[in-house]
RNA sequence: GCCGCUGUGGCGAAACAGGCAGACGCAAGGGACUUAAAAUCCCUCGGGGGAGACUCCGUACCGGUUCAAAUCCGGUCAGCGGCACCA
């Protein structure tokens, strides 16, 4: 059999009758079953691809053949960063380059044999599009939750330009041309995902995700509970520190504000101007990511103020360290020396006091700093108390005193959505020199990407050296008025295109709010694990707003997610051009066929482990496919009445048919493809000594297990199996029959063996009846004779049955 | 440093929920068919000992709980992923 035209027949005919359509009117059956959609940058498929899309696409088929109406389509993640860079290197327009890509890509994915429904496809880069990408923003916007600030980014100092965190190397240079990178303050868009930390956090708890993935968005999330101190400056003003620890209060022995604080040009004293200045203009070269790095050493510089420490009046000196950081909590940190790490070598550093205020509660060791919860001691009244109780307390009492508050806060900041780059969506904002910030209407939508712009990269957003694209008339006053040069974020395209893809060509809105909410959530979400504090939090957030505005009636997207692993180089390491580790796809598919190659991918593997690549087993799997053609040619050679007669034979094929069906089911309802293959290959193992050991053969049951085996084969192998299929005259499409169900009494055997251990070493093997009671297993067990010799000159002490398992017989 | 995950034959991996470790397959070795090869089919295949029936050891390492541990508990080591001066 020649599988390559087999495929090609089959994807044809496929094609020609629309079969992967999704019918709409049994939207009361839907499952949605998603894979992350893909970024059309390598221009071609990789291995990675098919193993995300490929299992998935089964899982898909087998879900199909249950009966439900499945909707798996196909889209295009085509803005960002790479095809652009692309362009800078090559010439070649971001958008010329894309399109080609995404047309190769179709091809590949048209050539997989999924049952994707391409009048569902969605493009991200393509005006219908982004129209509503910009339509969400506007909705965004006038609900609060965008908005504009300064906010620091990576500078490079050479190319003139903003860089995004991951275009940064660790060493603090430039990923392009190695140039220092600064930090540098620019106004910037911002989506208030921080109003959702809440929701986002407590949201986890229901949802069927891979606990690390939750264990990662709760982390990044960052909840911590603690409140605010005031502190008022002998020059009058008042700041506020946050702390998680105010049972230690007492024992503070400076306070420290971020460089970037508003207050540190007030007070500072002009002795120590000179200092403070030369530190903070310092702390501006240091990048992001080494100023973050806990190993560096405590730098700072002492601005010459005072407050008083609310808690017990004494005068602490204000000092700036760049290891606060402004964003965080309220810019500004109490500092306890003697209990907590990085303030004791400040201290230690500066020579500041240090004074213990907490002991270990059992008098184990606590030497400082000692950060443990402890007994509070040197705290006025409230000495011998717990930190535990303190840390509320001490709040509260302040609180009392109005220099207080408990107050929580999270480690998540707002989503930086603005980028000073081309390739992207633009931001549909007017600025107006009378009217300030204008949205653009809602019937000038969408604000066009203009093709003719020179995007290389000079320090400033490509799009304000298109005049065609930056001059505008203001909607308020009709006064001229320019547009928001920067363009989005890729990860806002991708956030909601999940909504998109069930109501795809809809020109009016950006989705049917009927039909969404019918369509959502995604039952089955599949895709990289790379994406827990990205895409799949920022798709959270989405959700959760556009609920808020009305648009949505459901609180999460993804009700289930599963990450497949990640296929490695054979070498071991994570596939790249520059290692030379990549594998194409190609190469196999044209040898073998794209359901060898996808069942290889399927069984090769631990789904959600993923490994490194090795080929070596493919052959097998086509041999495996050449044994099941074999059966299935023998079956159309069979034209046998319906025959009742078992023997024993029959029965165990009948068992191992059923059996079969039964695993394989749960096995792909889990993603555990390996096994579900392992389960037909025994099948189909059992089918072969069926026919060799058996002479007189039940030849309608036999051909009966063929047509299951052959249903059962569907997911895995959609091409082969239509043509099985279509050879044994089944009904087509395939992937519309039932999928076979387990019948239960087939599983019910006369009599099973089990193992007999001695003192937990098994001795030998019994067959019991199936309806033995323990009491009649414990006696063949020991009237056996393997065991009447094991046991002898012992006495037996105890007999441990467990049914369908094994028996354990203690003797001494 | 913190959080999470993983560690099983020569290899990819199985083992539901404490109950026969290594299913299924690759590689390897042997055999049948063949003039020969390919294809196909059959057998062996964790390690040690034994002629053999058998027997001992074995799921990273050390200890514990249990009639019974890859699985549970405590500790150690190694690898992977994430976060990382978050007060």
């Amino acid at each position: 059999m020649n599988f390559l035209d087999i495929e090609k027949k089959w994807r044809k005919k496929w094609a020609e009758d629309k079969a992967y359509s999704f019918d709409k009117s049994k939207i009361d059956k839907k499952k949605y079953v998603l894979e992350m959609f893909s970024y059309p940058s390598g221009a071609k498929l990789h291995v990675g691809h098919w193993y995300n899309f490929g299992p998935s696409d089964s899982y898909a088929r087998f879900k199909s053949m249950q009966g439900y109406e499945v909707f798996e389509p196909m889209g295009f993640d085509a803005f960002g960063l790479p095809a652009e860079n692309y362009a800078i290197k090559t010439g070649i327009h971001p958008e010329d380059s894309t399109v080609k890509n995404i047309a190769t890509m179709e091809r590949q994915l048209q050539e997989m044999g999924g049952m994707f429904d391409w009048d569902y496809e969605v493009k991200t880069c393509m005006p219908d599009y982004y129209k509503w990408t910009q339509w969400i923003f506007l909705q965004l916007y006038k609900a609060g939750l965008a908005y504009r600030k300064e906010a620091p980014v990576n500078w490079c100092t050479s190319c003139n330009t903003v860089l995004a965190n991951e275009q940064v190397k660790d060493d603090g240079t430039c990923d392009r041309c190695g140039s220092p990178v600064i930090r540098k303050n620019l106004t910037q868009w911002f989506f208030k995902i921080t109003a959702y930390a809440d929701e986002l956090l407590s949201g986890l708890d229901n949802l069927d995700w891979p606990e690390k993935t939750k264990a990662m968005q709760r982390n990044w999330i960052g909840k911590s509970v603690g409140g605010e101190i005031e502190f008022t400056c002998e020059s009058g003003d008042k700041f506020r520190v946050f702390t998680t620890r105010a049972d230690t209060a007492f024992g503070i022995s400076y306070v420290i504000l971020a460089p970037e604080h508003p207050l540190v040009d007030k007070i500072t004293t002009p002795e120590c101007r000179q200092a403070v200045e030369e530190y903070k203009t310092a702390c501006a070269k240091v990048s992001e990511i080494d100023r973050m790095s806990s190993s560096r050493e405590k730098t700072g510089a002492f601005t010459g103020a005072y407050c008083i420490n609310p808690v017990n009046g004494e005068r602490v000196p204000i000092w700036i360290g760049d290891y606060v950081i402004y964003s965080y909590g309220t810019g500004a940190v109490m500092g306890v020396a003697s209990h907590d790490e990085r303030d004791y070598d400040f201290a230690k550093k500066f020579n500041l006091q240090i004074k213990r205020v907490i002991k270990s509660k059992d008098g184990s060791p606590d030497e400082l700093p000692y950060h443990d919860y402890g007994i509070m001691v040197n705290s006025g009244q409230f000495d011998g108390m717990t930190s535990e109780e303190g840390r509320v307390a001490v709040i509260k009492w302040l609180e009392s005193k109005g220099a207080g508050e408990l107050k929580t806060n999270y480690r998540l900041r707002d989503w930086l959505i603005s980028r000073q780059r081309y390739w992207g969506c633009p931001i549909p904002i007017i600025h107006c020199p009378h009217c300030g910030e204008v949205a653009v209407p809602e019937s000038d939508l969408p604000v066009k990407l203009p093709y003719n712009v020179d995007f290389a990269p000079d320090g400033a957003s490509p799009l304000l050296k298109s005049e065609e694209f930056m001059n505008c008339t203001c909607p308020k006053c009709g006064q001229p008025a320019r547009r928001d040069p920067d363009t989005l974020d890729t990860f806002v395209c991708s956030s909601w295109y999940y909504l998109r893809y069930p109501d795809a060509h809809n020109d009016k809105a950006a989705f049917d709010p009927d039909i969404i909410n019918a369509m959502l959530p995604v039952d089955k979400y599949i895709g990289g694990a790379e994406h827990a504090c990205m895409h799949l939090l920022y798709a959270r957030f989405f959700t959760k707003a556009l609920r808020d505005l009305g648009y949505l009636k459901f609180d999460e997207p993804f009700t289930s997610l599963v990450h497949q692993g990640t296929i490695l180089g054979p070498d071991g390491y994570k596939m790249s051009k520059s290692r030379g580790n990549v594998v194409s796809p190609d190469e196999y598919i044209s040898k073998y066929g794209s359901d060898a190659f996808r069942l290889y991918l399927m069984f090769g593997f631990s789904y959600k482990d993923g490994g490194p690549w090795n080929s070596s087993g493919i052959e097998s799997i086509v041999k495996f496919l050449e044994r099941i053609e074999r059966l299935v040619v023998k079956a159309t050679e069979i034209s046998a009445p319906k025959d009742k007669e078992r023997g024993k034979a029959e029965k165990e094929l009948l068992y191992t048919c059923n059996y079969t069906i039964k695993r394989v089911t749960e096995d792909m309802e889990n993603f555990s493809f390996n096994t579900a293959v392992a389960r037909l290959m025994e099948f189909v193992n059992a089918l072969y000594k069926y026919d060799s050991e058996v002479a007189n053969k039940n030849l309608y049951i036999f051909k009966d297990c063929i047509e299951k085996l052959v249903l059962l084969l569907a997911p895995f192998i959609p091409h082969v199996a239509e043509e099985f299929n279509s050879m044994l005259k089944g009904a087509y499409p395939i992937y519309r029959r039932a999928f076979p169900v387990c019948d239960e009494s087939a599983l019910v055997k006369d009599e099973y063996e089990l193992a007999v251990q001695v003192n937990s070493r098994i001795k030998c093997k019994i067959v019991v009846p199936s309806d033995s009671d323990n009491k009649t297993i414990e006696s063949i067990a020991l009237s056996n004779e393997a065991i009447i010799a094991a046991t002898q000159g012992l006495k037996v002490v105890k007999v441990v049955v467990i049914p369908k398992r094994l028996v354990n017989i203690v003797a001494k």
